[in-house]
DNA sequence: CTTGCCGTAACATCTTCTGTTGCAGCCAGG
DNA sequence: CCTGGCTGCAACAGAAGATGTTACGGCAAG
């Protein structure tokens, strides 16, 4: 499978919509959304709808619908749009389980899982040291 | 897809021959060590492949061949693994380029590839403060 | 030379992700 | 009240990647 994009659509929309309503635009279709990210329309209300149940977007609709951010940009960290979109963690255990008979085998799973939380501990430290006002305002130095 | 197990395979292979080694089995072969791992001797071998590439184990062919670690347990770190293994970063760009017209779209694929990278780089900080040795010890304590 | 194991290619299967279509639900505005 | 535009969601097709399996050539110790 490709790697996973969601973390970069979801990162993508949200400095969309933070740019739109610097710029007094102030709800946004998906449809217009999809036109940036250069995706379909339901792609980008997936993601939406994953912002939506973490309290990051919100939404309208009826006629004149549409999505804006539900908090200031430097409020939203990329460790909270990782934990909305659900990515699965980095590292899996064992597809089939290991043979017990064998000490490593019947051992080793949590031995990993600690270790493996450890690490996405510290992908989670870093994610939230980036809000979307810092990506916005690298993406628009270039 | 399922979620990324190479590391969790290799990190078993290890931890099994660090154990062996330990015991006086000089040389494992990829059939023993698929015992533990429960699963087909080709997953072990190509698993072992990329270990031999890195450096962190040594073959030998012919009649009484098999695999023996190339260094203590304590020298091999899991960011060496890793990086043998060559798993590929957990976050992923857009599949299809965004649009150039949008100012979001032209400017934050470099935005979010240096946080990406900040992120693996911890990540491999994090790796790096486990060993074989370590995860050996955690396992054998359950 | 025989035998056991490695190295690798080819292939089947499974899973996940992306992208697409279709349709019901909702609500502002006329 | 009714229309139109957009959301929400289910269903499905296609692509990509990973695991698992079989098969076969190559190597070296005995």
């Amino acid at each position: 499978m490709a790697a996973n994009s969601r973390l970069t659509i979801a990162t993508h929309v949200l400095a969309w919509l933070a740019l739109a309503q610097r710029r007094g635009q102030e709800v946004l279709t998906s449809d217009q959304v999809a036109a940036s990210v250069n995706t379909n329309p339901v792609i980008v209300r997936r993601s939406l709808g994953d912002l939506r149940r973490a309290g990051l977007v919100t939404v309208r609709h009826g006629a004149g619908a549409g999505w804006s951010l539900a908090r200031a940009p430097e409020e939203i960290t990329l460790r909270q749009v990782y934990e909305a979109v659900g990515a699965q963690p980095p590292f899996g255990l064992h597809h089939t389980e290991p043979n017990l008979e064998c000490p490593v085998g019947r051992g080793i799973r949590p031995a990993l899982s600690a270790a493996y939380g450890r690490v996405e501990q510290a992908m989670r430290r870093e994610l939230a040291a980036t809000s979307i006002a810092d990506v916005l305002r690298q993406t628009l130095r270039s």
